[in-house]
Order: C-alpha cells, then sequence, then structure tokens
DNA sequence: CGATCCGTTGATCCCGATCAAGCTTCGTGG
DNA sequence: CCACGAAGCTTGATCGGGATCAACGGATCG
C-alpha cells in the first residue's frame, strides 16, 4: 500500500477525516447491503472524506498518477479530457454515489481532469487500498464492478444520444437522465436545478451555447418543461420521451444484419 | 459458481476447448507477465476458447444474462446498442486482445450484441470464476482492471472524436487509433484491411456512408492515405494526425475555467 | 454605477444529410 | 458460360440543422 500522493495532499487536506460508511445517506449506493459488521470496519479503515471543494476547484488532473478513485459525496464535478490544441471536452458529470477516477485504470495515470461543479465533496478510496480490500470482501468487489458498469453503459448511452439524436433531442435525454439520477438520491425527479452552465452543458453534448439555449427554449415552448435560468421544471415526462424517440438523425440507421 | 448459461451453449459449443493461455500469441496483451505456473493452470482450468464465430453470427445479444466476458483472439467483432426505434449504435469494435461484455457489469445483463464482423473467436472467461480468481491472483485482478481503463478510455476518446472533430478528422482518427491497435498486434501499422462496411464506419462515427466515402476519398486525394476498397495504407500518419487537430468544430470549445 | 459573465434571440452561412444516379463486386441460377 | 439482381461503394446536386456572427437583456460583483 502506497503512500498517498503528495500532489493530492496539496489540493485536499483530508487528515483525521474517517469515514463511518454505516452513517452515510447515500451508502445504500455504495455499499452492498447486509455487510458485515467486521468488512464494514474495513472499509471504514480506509475510506476518507474530503474537505469540502470549492466550485472551480480541481479533484485529479490530466497526467497526476492514480493514487485513489473517487465517489461523490455532495454537490457535483465535471470530468474533461483536454485536446492537444487546449480545448475541453467534458466526458460525465458526476452527482453523489457516482465513481470518478476511473480514466486512470489503464495506465494508472489520469487522462481527465475532474473540477467542481459548485461546492462538492468525495469520498476518497486509496486504490490499493481498495483492491486489497475488494479482493477479501466479494459483495464489496461485486459492488465496484456494477459502479464500473453504470460508468460504461453511462457512456454508451451518450454516444447513442449524440450519434442519433438531433440538437433537442440530446437535450430532453439528458434532462430525463438527469432526472433518474436525482430520483435515485431521493430528491424530486420533476424539479431539480442544473449546476452546470449551458456552455458545459453543449461542450458535453456536442452543441453550441446557442443552440443549447434555443433547444431549451423549444421544449418550454411545447410546455415539456418550465425554465428559470438553471431551475428545471419538467411538467411532461413522457413528451420528453417522445422527442428523444422522435425524429432521429438519419446517421446510417438501417438495419445491416437482419 | 453457476453453471454455463443455455443460451449461451446453444450458440458455441466450447465443450472441451480448454484453452492453454501460456501459448497463447497474444498471451502478452491479456497476462501480466511474469505470472506464476500455479496461477497460470488456475486461469487455464477456467478459460475456454470459442469455435469459430461465423460472420454476423452473434456472441451475446442485449438481454442475456452476464454470463461471461469474452477477450478477442482472431478476427474482430462489432458491439452495438438498440435504439427503442430498433436502429443500431455501434459502441465499439472489438480486436484481438481486447474484452467485450463490460456492458452487462452495471445489471447483469448485456445492454449491446456483439457481432463477428469476419470469423473470428475469442476467450470465454465465466464472468464468477474469473472474479473468484482475480480475487487470489492480484497481478491478474490487475490486468483484469487495465483491461476495463481502455475499454474506458477509448469510449471517451470516441467521445472526443465526435464531438470535437469533422468528418474527416473523424475518419483520420479512426484510422490512426485502429493502426496503433494493429501495430500492437505486431501487424503492419501501415497497411491493413478494414472488417467494418462503410456503413458500420458510419454508424460508429456519426457519419452517413456518403459522408464516410468522401471524407476517405479526400484523404486519398491528398496523398495521406491510399485506398482499395476495404484495404488501407497510411502513407503518411503525420498528416493524419494535423486533419486530426486541424480546425476543430467550434462546439462550445473555448476554456470556462482559467 | 460600469464591467463582466451568462443566457437569449435573430440573421446568415456552411458542413454534412438527403436524394439520385451509376459503378463494381459478388452470388445465384439458367 | 452468361444473365440477373442485390449489396457495397462512389460521386454529384440540393437541402436543412446547427454553427457562426451579432446584438441585447439580466444577474452578479467590484
Amino acid at each position: 500500500m502506497k503512500r498517498g500522493g503528495s500532489k493530492l495532499m496539496k489540493l485536499i487536506d483530508f487528515t483525521s477525516l474517517r469515514a463511518t460508511c454505516a452513517e452515510c445517506s447515500i451508502a445504500a449506493l455504495c455499499l452492498p447491503h447486509g455487510i458485515s459488521k467486521p468488512d464494514l470496519d474495513l472499509l471504514n479503515a480506509m475510506v476518507r472524506k474530503s474537505k469540502p471543494i470549492a466550485k472551480g476547484a480541481v479533484l485529479f488532473r490530466a497526467g497526476d498518477a492514480l493514487d485513489s478513485l473517487f465517489l461523490g459525496r455532495s454537490g457535483s464535478l465535471k470530468v474533461q479530457l483536454q485536446t492537444e490544441s487546449g480545448e475541453e471536452q467534458i466526458v460525465g458529470f458526476f452527482l453523489p454515489g457516482e465513481l470518478m477516477g476511473l480514466d486512470a485504470l489503464a495506465t494508472h495515470k489520469h487522462t481527465c481532469t475532474a473540477r467542481a461543479l459548485e461546492l462538492s465533496s468525495v469520498c476518497i478510496l486509496p486504490y490499493d487500498a481498495l483492491s486489497e480490500i475488494c479482493s477479501h470482501v466479494p459483495a464489496l468487489q461485486e459492488s465496484f464492478m456494477r459502479l464500473i458498469g453504470q460508468e460504461i453503459t453511462a457512456e454508451q448511452e451518450l454516444l447513442l444520444s449524440i450519434n442519433r439524436r438531433q440538437a433537442v433531442g440530446r437535450v430532453a435525454a439528458f434532462l430525463l437522465a438527469l432526472s433518474h439520477r436525482y430520483q435515485r438520491l431521493h430528491y424530486s425527479p420533476r424539479e431539480f436545478r442544473l449546476s452546470m452552465s449551458r456552455y458545459e452543458l453543449g461542450n458535453y453534448l456536442g452543441l453550441t451555447i446557442e443552440t443549447v439555449s434555443r433547444a431549451v427554449s423549444r421544449l418550454q415552448q411545447d410546455n415539456l418543461i418550465a425554465v428559470d435560468r438553471r431551475s428545471i421544471h419538467i411538467l411532461n415526462a413522457d413528451g420528453l420521451h417522445d422527442i428523444c424517440r422522435g425524429e432521429p438523425v438519419a446517421v446510417s440507421m438501417r438495419r445491416s444484419h437482419a
């Protein structure tokens, strides 16, 4: 088990912030239910809570060595790739209970940078310790794998959304997905506040800021949502679903095999 | 450890096809080097080789229960999502040494369908047995995690390519990526044969078949590649790189944080 | 108050989708 | 062997969704 990365230490001071997973409000999202007391103690000994991460602050940066994985605890973060020419490509937004840092698994160096979109906090899972514990506690290994699977599935859904939907459909699909994620957290799936700007939304969905704005306006005109700046009120989820299905982009979409 | 999925058994008869990883030509891609003899025996006891998979045949299908993961051994396969309206979205092409089936990790049901693009074969890794062995052999666990990481990284690169590049840039980036993957397999990175049709390429990259064709023609006109049907000869890899970087799509791409 | 950032809306333009035609290659059956 | 048709691919012409350019309004903050 290697020591905490010095770079991380400078960014986030987590000394003495021991976690108590059993009391965590989102434990149901991270832990196998029915985990035993001794296993829980192992976890508590490993997991650290981050201090609050200010809006715009970096959790990890492309190029950093893989030290820990991070589980959202509160707030939200964006994870982005940097192109050679210096622009950013946001590859994901992360809410409580969602796992960040998997971009470093391949080479043990992060390829992405994670920044808080608002005041946030995360659980810090030192990777070596996590591997160690997972190999002793199959149920935990299983939970870990499911979190990884969610990340992969989410990326595939995003690809589908971008390749197959028009601008309005992408935004509609995004809002519905966000709605489900909030529901999972026992927040209202009908009313929520976007923590990302139109710019970040457009960057993620492959649209310009103007197009995002127009798409949102259109959904509002059609009485599918009510919008006030970043506050979203979903009025007609079924209608949003229809938008997602309707008139797909016809990009090589006929069947190739019967 | 559960029994082999009956559905799979119908598709692929792998009785008595024991694997011998030590003799496998692509062992370097799957195994930690310096793995011990006893650990290798454990692996050999678990891994099965598939019978040859005919072009167009299905390896696993969306909705199937997670039974095994699959490592490409020869040939190539495509993995695709199905939209509600029935069109397909290809989320990846898989060559030898690359891991398929991770789409089932989240729910233990496959969300994608895998089909062979040509006569192919795979290694079959029963998931439960794989987990079991990995937890006893840290080096193997590590290899497994790296393969998962590669999948995640590849999907992020794809997103970047699609969101930030024009048509020609996407195709150029795809060819370069393929070139690297062939090189890894000790095939020529300069000359290779595409196993996917223009349709499948377009579907993957979010382009129509006509646009793919025009992009390929353009790269050929500029003497960056030579093309004969599906045979690709890369003449100027640096030039291709330039195309990838040059004139990106201006989709919300200025920096948001200094 | 300005200054700046964020978001909306309008006008115009362009890349890639769409429509259309034609060319290979390949498989099938006469 | 050729006739035939169906894929698969290419190229040309036109169209349209979203990028681009531009102007403006509202929030936040000094």
